[in-house]
DNA sequence: ACCAGTAATATC
DNA sequence: ATATTACTGGTT
């Protein structure tokens, strides 16, 4: 029985709340690190863990076991990202390997990292010895190597290279392309334009704050045009300065290449850039180009946070109100909430950057916990493009059954862009040709076999590209009935707006006009969102039909009228943050309208042309917006004035699920001056998907410790039933 | 007797 | 999560 006088910690990918204890021979004592991947074998299987800790005392287990290999030389996270790791597991409601997992880039969880292929097994012993002399075999164990092979722990590119170039032997595989050095561009660092005062103000007040050193958040609003992102690019420049590293955080919809050519363009190659269209390969490249300084910046969505730079000073949350940033599975979390921590733990600076900040973010920078700068004003001195109020339902009385899907006022703002040989932006969020399919004689809508959802019906689309029925949570496709499949006889009628139907309705309009459509549908070939993107762009689209993807982020410097089809898309949904969500999805629309120098405006068809939200959203009024809802929240003890967790049971027999759900709301609520708030079970409000009925429990606490406590002492008396997920979500984005 | 499909089980 | 084993239930 060997014994060890060292061990490792040691997390694994899993949902187990446990650190597993191995033993560490001596061979590998003098290497091993917190942070360092190793493989070892866990249960059945063999796989890749992380080191989070080294122990002397000897752990009290049966069967100990021991590292195999390391799989780095160097630790591949920072202290600070196994810190981060740890407060993520710990807030998040998960395991710290799930959390610390997730920072890496897919290609480091495979196991191993890189094979050698021998040419000869004879030169085995000559490969493997200059191997070892640079150190990239340290403690690699041989039992269950196939022949002809050999594992390469650690980054050691130039000595591949050479053993390659040497014709001892050829790289077989492991992650593809890591061979290929970083795509150096050529570039000249260009100055940016001068400051106006409102953004000399802003970069001051960062620049005091990166002098005087230590943690700080700013939030900076600034309303579309008004130059936020030469803010960011001033403060990547004063921070890489002081021999510093940033990350930029941008959702993953605007990391188009016109966004992300602004960081390359000031910064050259020492731009990083990751997004989702990445290979494995090539989204190692970029990740380690922060660990080895060959990056200073890194611009990316969500997980680009997670970059291992080593000397941060900087974190940029752009559009920091984007739903986005929470990741919708395990490990749970909001890339601008973790930014904010991880700026801590480094003591740098983060910066969230809005037009319309987060409800959130506004409360904590009224309470003075972020430095507030505003930037009300744009570069170019112009007032914002004017909204225009439609109402529909005044529009529907004086042109009877017609139901206009345009109303008058519109069409005649398209004809006259369409004359002027201007461009048009025409949004909808809705994909597809109608949203509900409806039984004229019993009324019945057609749902989604596995969903509890009505189908769209798509004119095109589907895997063929031919007219379907399509679920839009499962991706269900069938074929649209003649007749009611319910009742037997009645027809079917189409009913909704979609953007499909829009433009139908536009060839009918305007036959002579040039239309793209721009959604889900027509991106999802690769390279399709460019393509539709250039012809806009070289003026080849008069007419341009779109859902959110057309709101955010592009700059479209032909397009003077903006048409929003539906303004109250979205209000009724039974969220508290609906309202929220239109008021931005509003006036980030409307920022697309006149964005060069000829003026733009914008026309909002609503049915509700008085709610607060659309009134506010249609003066760019933020303030009032604010106000009110923040008052709203307040009197509901909603976020940010209480913290959410979601409880979400699932199971495919429905009566397991609500069971489950039931006796865990009864124990929640008996645990009285817990100080959590218990509301439910209720079946969720898409009470099926994927064959699975949902049960929710929703918490409510005025901190968030409470919330973890009582989920801890949950789990120490309850056992979920078998047969039952349960999904546990902190600061939930959507109660749905 | 046998196989696919599903539930149960443990993970240093 | 995942790999493996145990257990169904229906067929050859």
């Amino acid at each position: 029985l060997p014994s060890f006088n060292l061990f490792a910690e040691i997390v694994f990918p899993v949902p187990l709340k446990q650190v597993f204890t191995y033993g560490v021979s001596p061979a590998l004592e003098g290497s091993i690190q917190p942070g360092m991947r190793c493989s070892v074998s866990f249960g059945r299987r063999q796989t890749v863990g992380l080191v989070t800790g080294l122990s002397r005392v000897a752990p009290n287990v049966p069967n100990l076991k021991s590292i195999n290999s390391l799989m780095d030389i160097q630790p591949c996270l920072t202290p600070d990202l196994l810190k981060l790791g740890q407060w993520m597991a710990d807030y998040y409601y998960c395991s710290v390997g799930e959390a610390l997992f997730a920072m890496m880039p897919s290609g480091y969880r495979k196991n191993p990292k890189a094979f050698l292929g021998l040419k000869a097994e004879a030169q085995r012993e000559a490969v493997e010895s200059l191997l070892a002399q640079a150190g990239a075999l340290r403690g690699v164990k041989w039992d269950n190597l196939k022949a002809g092979t050999v594992p390469v722990t650690a980054r050691i590119k130039p000595l591949m290279e050479a053993l390659k170039k040497s014709g001892l032997l050829e790289l077989k595989l492991g992650e593809p392309g890591e061979m290929k050095s970083r795509e150096k561009q050529t570039h000249e660092t260009k100055q940016g334009p001068a400051l106006h005062p409102q953004q000399q103000a802003a970069l001051s007040a960062i620049e005091g704050a990166l002098k005087e050193g230590g943690f700080k958040t700013f939030l900076l609003q600034g309303v579309t045009g008004s130059g936020k992102t030469e803010i960011y690019l001033r403060a990547i420049a004063l921070v890489l300065e002081a021999g510093k590293q940033a990350i930029v955080l941008i959702p993953e919809i605007a990391l188009t290449p016109q966004t992300v050519e602004r960081f390359t363009s000031r910064f050259g190659d020492r731009v990083a850039v990751l997004h989702s269209r990445l290979g494995a390969g090539e989204r190692v490249r970029q990740w380690e180009s922060m660990a080895t300084g060959d990056a200073s910046v890194v611009v990316g969505a969500r997980s680009a946070l997670f970059a291992p730079a080593k000397n941060l000073g900087l974190i940029v949350v752009d559009e920091e109100h984007e739903s986005s940033y929470k990741q919708d599975e395990s490990p749970r979390y909001n890339a601008r909430d973790a930014a904010i921590k991880r700026a801590q733990l480094v003591g740098g600076i983060a910066v969230l950057g809005s037009a319309t900040p987060s409800l959130e973010s506004l409360h904590n920078a009224k309470a003075g916990k972020y430095g507030l700068l505003l930037m009300p004003d744009r570069v170019n001195q112009k007032p914002l493009p004017k909204m225009r109020l439609v109402d529909l339902k005044e529009e529907w009385k004086t042109r009877g059954a017609d139901r206009p899907i345009l109303s008058l006022p519109l069409e005649e703002a398209i004809r006259e862009t369409l004359a002027k040989g201007e461009q048009t932006l025409l949004f909808l969020n809705r994909r597809g040709f109608s949203t509900v399919a409806l039984c004229l004689q019993c009324g019945e809508q057609l749902q989604c076999p596995s969903c509890s959802v009505p189908v769209t019906f798509h004119k095109s689309g589907g895997t063929k590209n031919e007219q379907t029925l399509l679920c839009h949570y499962c991706n269900w496709q069938g074929p649209l009935p003649e007749k009611c499949p319910s009742c037997k006889g009645g027809p079917i009628r189409l009913v909704g707006l979609g953007t499909e139907r829009i433009e139908d309705e536009i060839a009918k309009k305007f036959p002579e006009a040039r239309v793209a459509r721009m959604d889900l549908d027509t991106t999802r070939r690769m390279g399709s969102h460019e393509s539709i993107l250039k012809k806009i762009m070289k003026k080849e689209v008069d007419i341009l039909i779109g859902t959110q993807m057309v709101a955010k982020g592009h700059d479209f410097p032909g397009v003077t009228l903006v048409g929003v089809v539906g303004a109250d898309t979205g209000l009724a949904l039974p969220d508290f943050r609906s309202s929220e969500r239109v008021f931005q999805l509003l006036v980030q629309v409307a920022g697309r309208a006149g964005r060069a120098d000829k003026e733009g405006i914008i026309y909002l068809q609503t049915f509700n042309p008085e709610h607060p939200s659309i009134k506010a959203a249609s003066v760019y009024d933020f303030q009032a917006f604010g106000e009110q809802e923040l008052a709203l929240r307040k009197m509901l003890f909603y976020p940010p004035f209480s913290r959410l967790g979601l409880l979400v049971y699932r199971s495919k027999v429905e009566k397991n699920a609500s069971q489950a759900a039931e006796q865990t709301a009864r124990f929640l609520r008996a645990q009285k001056g817990s100080g959590v708030e218990i509301f439910g079970p209720a079946p969720a409000a898409i009470a099926k998907l994927r064959g699975q009925y949902r049960f929710q429990i929703l918490m409510k606490s005025e901190k968030p410790g409470p919330i973890r406590q009582v989920l801890a002492l949950l789990d120490s008396k309850i056992e979920t039933p078998k047969g039952v997920l349960r999904v546990v979500d902190l600061d939930p984005q959507s109660l749905l």
